[in-house]
RNA sequence: UCCCCAGUAGCUCAGUUGGCAGAGCAGAUGGCUGUUAACCAUCGAGUCCGCGGUUCGAGUCCGUGCUGGGGAGCCA
């Protein structure tokens, strides 16, 4: 299969063994993306069948190539006998090459079919588990492997593709450094409740990373400005449809910045993702039936409000939380659906937020942080903001959290030298996908989704 | 961890008051020269999730376990 890559990719001009008559004439093999440029040559196309149809004397294959899908059409005294007979045998998911002149074809879908001269079999698939009809989520995660191959699936992993794309180029742009965070660590930084843990060679314990934001810190102060892209692991037992216990995050971190200064990146960030799926994914949020016009609105200023006036905008809502509570779902959830563009919410309790946040000089009670919650009920994809950079209240933090304080030597150290004002943010990757696909759940975001009860395929 | 719902053909589901196990799709066979989730005809396909109980009789009622889905909390 790995030589059919190669072909599909370049194009070969086949030279046909001398007194071969009309087979003379140049062979190429493209892809179904390019059909336009081929209108009228004899061309060769390699894919998998997704449907066939048949009357009479006139047969149809619905091929697809993980770039589009063409018809494929059977004449019987036209195609070859040997290409012809061989459609009773071809199934669901066949892989397959036809050969003959492209033309354009209004009746086809996509607009474009290929006259079949000439076919190739591959494989003749076994009788394939998912079938054009519907299935239920827990079938079709179960065939997940299956499954990413429909249009559906297809199109929201492109748009994932390009949110990553689209952040990193922000951050290339921007003069951030791509630093890798480590996958096992030494230690918690979130809370021990939730990590994964491995053996590590004999009497040590490994964890997976939660978050490469302290890494990160250390990153900033070497670079200046970094930024983070990769999977990350909570052992969290939740039951939701935002949560995964694997998922990603890209996480910029920069020296001698405050709490404004990273909304501000944030805000542009977002906005520079939300163009680059408008730009590029057009066709795949066609297919997904998303209401494109909401992500029109995306753009500066985004809300600005702080956790304070957050509560008392759920208080006018009716609901009774009182201060000092972090929000849940249902509130997030109230206040996002209150707007039309992202809000950010800065200045939480300090109890409710991690031991390196720093707290606000003016009012110790609340913590230099901000979240990032999208519209129409989407909820949190940002969490972030300014860190401790004073050792000492970090030490005490650490302590309060009962965290193993020597785990944590490094990080202390990074306010040993040459300690400086740094903030930063985490985009939860999925939740980004899931807002602009329009999708009830997260799972749908990620090839291989990992959840509580989840870890097949 | 807690609450709610479901489990019947490969898939999606129906199954009445407890009384012979059903449909559509998928599969197989045949027909049709422009099909669009094509259509028409025919055929095959079942540990009714497991275990226990009530009953002359259980897919149906009761108990229990397992699996899946939805929600809460926690978080990105």
């Amino acid at each position: 299969m790995g030589f059919l890559i190669v072909v599909r990719r370049i194009e070969i001009d086949y030279k046909a063994p001398a007194g071969e008559g009309d087979e003379k004439m140049a062979l190429k093999t493209i892809s179904i993306d390019s059909v336009r440029d081929y209108e009228g040559e004899r061309v060769t196309i390699c894919g998998w069948l997704t449907h066939k149809r048949s009357s009479g004397r006139i047969r149809f294959l619905i091929l697809r190539d993980g770039t589009g899908i063409i018809q494929a059409t059977l004449f019987k005294g036209e195609t070859s006998d040997s290409a012809f007979d061989l459609y009773p045998e071809l199934t669901q998911e066949s892989s397959l090459s036809v050969t003959g002149e492209l033309r354009k074809e209004d009746r086809a879908p996509g607009g474009y079919e290929i006259l079949v001269s000439e076919m190739e079999i591959f494989h003749i698939a076994e009788t394939y588990p998912i079938s054009p009809k519907e299935h239920g989520i827990g079938f079709l995660m179960d065939h997940r492997h299956l499954w990413l191959r429909s249009s559906r699936q297809q199109a929201i992993l492109r748009v994932r593709h390009s949110v990553i794309k689209a952040a990193r180029r922000f951050f290339d742009d921007q003069g951030f450094t791509l630093l890798d965070a480590p996958i096992l660590t030494p230690s918690s930084c979130e809370g021990t409740t939730t990590l994964f843990e491995t053996d590590y060679f004999e009497d040590t314990k490994a964890f997976l990373s939660q978050s490469g934001q302290l890494y990160m810190e250390a990153g900033a102060m070497a670079f200046g400005k970094v930024y983070c892209c990769g999977p990350t692991f909570r052992a969290e037992k939740s039951k939701t449809r935002r949560h995964l216990t694997e998922f990603w995050m890209i996480e910029p971190e920069v020296a001698f910045a405050d709490l404004k200064m990273v909304m501000d990146l944030a805000e542009a960030m977002i906005i520079t993702i939300v163009q680059e799926v408008l730009k590029t994914r057009q066709a795949e949020l066609h297919i997904l039936e998303r209401d494109i016009a909401r992500l029109e609105q995306i753009r500066a200023p985004f809300y600005v409000i702080s956790y304070d006036e957050a509560i008392e905008f759920l208080k006018d809502a009716g609901e009774s939380i009182p201060w000092g509570e972090d929000f849940g779902g249902g509130h997030e959830t109230i206040i996002s659906n209150r707007f039309d563009r992202p809000v950010l919410i800065h200045r939480y309790p300090t109890e409710t937020k991690a031991f390196y946040m720093k707290n606000d000089p003016d009012r110790s009670e609340v913590a230099l942080c901000v979240d990032m919650l999208a519209p129409e009920g989407y909820g949190e994809i940002i969490g972030g903001g300014q860190r401790e950079d004073d050792s000492e209240i970090l030490k005490t933090k650490i302590e309060k959290t009962g965290l193993p304080p020597e785990s944590f030597d490094w990080y202390l150290g990074l306010r040993r030298y040459g300690s400086v004002p740094h903030a930063g943010f985490g985009l939860g990757i999925e939740r980004m996908v899931a807002w602009m696909c329009g999708l009830e759940h997260v799972r749908e975001t990620i090839p291989f989704p990992r959840l509580i009860d989840r870890l097949y395929p």
